[in-house]
DNA sequence: CTGCTTCATGACAGCGCTTGCAGGCTAGAA
DNA sequence: TTCTAGCCTGCAAGCGCTGTCATGAAGCAG
């Protein structure tokens, strides 16, 4: 900055004014200035404007793994938004225990960012209060934390309308399978499974466990093993709801694997409206990935800028059903 | 800082050395200060240091987006390899034209970074340039940069491989789509066509441009469009080559749509093993977009650490043909 | 012409750390 | 005991910016 100023022939005030575009440059010293600058390829070391403003100008993101679509679909959805607020993007993807015990001790995130964003990340009480005490603002994304602001999308109510698509075509034995895992989406998972429950209830449907199954190792063989139990059962489903649509591929492709055809023998369901869904023509709860990562970055601005106010805001995105291959009236026999 | 140094009763350089874990403290000094430290819930203002040392701790990566599968996977490799090292991740996403102009106009990375990885990312003489000026270690992932260490596949060998296994199949007139963006992926697709190309030299087939397809709205209707204009050739292909998973996903749902069965009538080949791939019975030629990001941490933090040694070195990574079953040998009429 | 205001600019302290250097302390050798 | 050699530790000078305050120039009313 000492280099541009020497050259434009103005002290270094004058130029961090005029780069930060402050009103109290002239028209002329600016232009010289900013020429100057442009010269030098100057780029300010935020470090240093960090140190006396508090600001660093970043947004971290906290995420149990980047690997699955909704996720970067919502990181996909931040990046934009929080290049047009200038913001950089800071990703922390904490996926084992080690690494959680280790972020949770050595809080990367404090000072270094100017907002935490959490995503889909089930945090314990201590977790939760440790985050509390970063003195930062936390955003919580695709999960609601009370006294925070939260943007998510009402899991129990979207799966009570998944399920009663599934009734409403004449369905009366319908599973639910979700992860066995322990690690990220812990919120979603109880309510998507309690928004199903209550859909039976309503239509006076008893409850049966063994119609609720958590698949182990669902990326490998466990969902072949899952599918087996469910076929095997004295009255089998007839419909299949998966929890999410990377579950409802496995499943699909295990159904195809033991030629049971849908939705001639079992119908299909997932959530979230993966982008393959659409091609493989399976019927899904579709969420906007994207608008909740853009939702998440506007609320997270507000919270940056206004110190309160919206601060405790909760915003709940719409879901919709969408009707597609996968989901027919069951057979007749059945 | 100053707060635990108080508290231990020692001066903020001895909590300096002490949280470096520089040799030079005492144990029971050393002891004081970390209960201290974690008393007070310390973390360090990376700010600070930075500005004193000049590192920052963080490594940037340039990315055409965050949509594919392909960069997720790639980033996803490098996140757990980057903690490893300590260092944090710092993500531009730079799409549109606007975006582009921005960054590097603005150099955002620029002393804002201690090294920036370029994914997958077609620069222009210009941009090239611009980031060579940077003045900071530059490392290139999936895609080759001469003068500069690189990780990559052999993309031309790869799809020469591929093409060689439709040949064998007996196939004789082979389509190969890929999409017609500009940004982005460049390298890939240009060697793609290439090895494609090499391998029906080698088995003295002539060269058809018919059977060169660029698609373009390849994620709306013009994967439709264009199986439409490929089978209403005079002499239609038997196997569509398809520069990407991504792409041959489509293209089945566009063939499904059309009645066309796969294998039967055409064979699909695909590129990049895809999660969905194995899933969808895909036959593609397999890359390790996670071993590719974690080769490339270990390159960066080489170059950093070094400032010279590696910092030429190219690494080659291994592809692999995967069989399965959208190939077979074409209908006996054809 | 004087005195006051307004505006553009420069000087300078300091943000929280790191690091070279000096100094105090202990221990062993003379 | 005195001296030298190590160890540890503290002091203080910045790193590159920002923001407060002071300064000078220019404009304007009286």
């Amino acid at each position: 900055m000492a280099d541009v100023a020497h050259r434009a022939g103005v002290s270094v005030s004058t130029v961090s004014r005029t780069l930060r575009g402050l009103p109290t440059v002239s028209e002329t010293t600016r232009a010289r200035v900013e020429a100057a600058a442009r010269e030098l390829s100057f780029a300010i070391t935020r470090s240093a404007s960090s140190l006396v403003t508090g600001r660093t100008g970043r947004v971290a993101v906290l995420m149990p793994h980047l690997e699955s679509w909704f996720l970067s679909a919502t990181l996909s959805g931040m990046a934009p938004a929080l290049r047009d607020a200038g913001l950089d993007l800071l990703v922390y993807s904490v996926t084992d225990v080690q690494e959680r015990a280790d972020f949770f001790d050595r809080l990367p995130a404090r000072r270094n960012a100017d907002a935490l964003l959490v995503v889909s990340f089930a945090l314990s009480p201590a977790e939760r209060a440790r985050l509390d005490d970063l003195g930062m603002p936390l955003v919580f994304v695709s999960q609601h934390a009370p006294g925070r602001p939260s943007v998510y999308v009402d899991d129990e109510e979207a799966a009570l309308r998944g399920t009663r698509h599934l009734l409403n075509l004449g369905h009366r034995r319908i599973a639910f399978l979700q992860t066995a895992d322990e690690t990220g989406f812990a919120w979603s998972s109880k309510n998507r499974l309690a928004g199903h429950l209550r859909a039976l209830t309503e239509a006076g449907i008893e409850h049966d466990d063994d119609l609720v199954m958590s698949v182990a190792d669902w990326k490998g063989s466990g969902m072949a093993a899952a599918v087996g139990r469910l076929l095997s059962l004295q009255a089998p489903p007839t419909a299949l709801f998966a929890e999410t649509d990377d579950l409802a591929f496995r499943l699909l492709a295990a159904l195809r694997e033991a030629n049971i055809p849908v939705p001639g023998r079992v119908s299909v369901m997932g959530f979230d409206d993966h982008v393959m869904s659409a091609l493989m023509g399976l019927t899904t709860l579709a969420q906007s990935a994207a608008e909740l990562g853009r939702t998440a970055v506007r609320l997270t601005r507000s919270v940056i800028d206004d110190t309160d106010g919206d601060a405790q805001r909760h915003i709940v995105l719409p879901t919709e059903l969408v009707p597609r291959r996968t989901t027919a009236p069951p057979p007749a026999g059945a």
